[in-house]
DNA sequence: CTGTGTGCAAACACTTTGCAGGTGT
DNA sequence: ACACCTGCAAAGTGTTTGCACACAG
């Protein structure tokens, strides 16, 4: 229950309650993208499945996560930077995710920048997301 | 159930049922992304809903289609092109899959390359997944 | 004839909704 | 005090599995 999770959930207008200060304490532990059932799992039997998606859900609605998609159709969250937010209510997300094969983790990669693609004459991009797959830096030490 | 299609199965070691054509001719009718959902709809009563999830499994085993991903984590599967087929079992998608925010599709643009991201020292890439979402072609005309 | 595909029923997993009671501000 | 959160129960939706029968090769 540090200060900050309690400043960061004042920044975003959210009451402060136990679930919604786990639940971020969670994300801001770890640096990967966590699926509904990985949250249920570190939080056994303190709150509700149900309570748990709803938290999901007022947060990504809030801007303080955002959606981030597995290469199966599965759906993670991960914490917004204070760059993705936009006056609007639209996002911008314009990193990369990378899925490592290996430990099956899924992290922002914030350095990388999505590079421009140049569609067929009449269509009009909009937004982007890029899931790349392969073998993370901490993996790839554990091997040599 | 032209030649072609059964052609299409043998060639893929596949039985010929009517299942199997009748949602082959579906995907080769259309030329964009389908979701179970969709293939539901077009042949109303005809199969089982079983049946057709088991044909589209069996259809991604085979190489005879690829899943696709939605921005919001849906499935939906599409034709593989012939240079899609490798070797072993890995596909090879090295194009892009856009959603029409207008018309609802997803489309797999075969001419547009993904370009070369350079990821951080230490990752490595195995596969690559992008989704860009904007306004299609024949969408863009409608509207001047 | 043999192995595979299909239909049906049921199980399973995931997510949403309604409502009563509790809690933050 | 009021609006909002939470937990529980239940419904809704999507997908998988087991089994008996049918069918392609």
């Amino acid at each position: 229950m540090s200060v900050a999770i309690k400043s960061k959930l004042k920044t975003y207008k959210l009451r402060q309650t136990d679930c919604r200060e786990e639940i971020l304490e969670i994300f801001l532990s770890k640096n990967h993208a966590l699926a509904h059932a990985d949250i249920e799992t570190q939080i056994v039997d303190k709150f509700d499945r149900v309570t748990i998606y709803r938290t999901l859900k007022t947060f990504v609605d809030k801007g303080l996560i955002h959606k981030v998609l597995d290469d199966e159709g599965g759906i993670k969250y991960a914490l917004c930077k204070e760059k993705c937010q936009s006056h609007d209510h639209t996002h911008n997300h314009d990193h990369i995710h990378f899925k490592c094969m290996t430990c099956g983790l899924t992290t922002c990669l914030e350095a990388v920048v999505i590079p421009t693609v140049i569609l067929p004459e009449g269509y009009q991009k909009k937004e982007m997301n890029l899931l790349v797959q392969g073998i993370c830096a901490s993996c790839n030490k554990e091997v040599s």
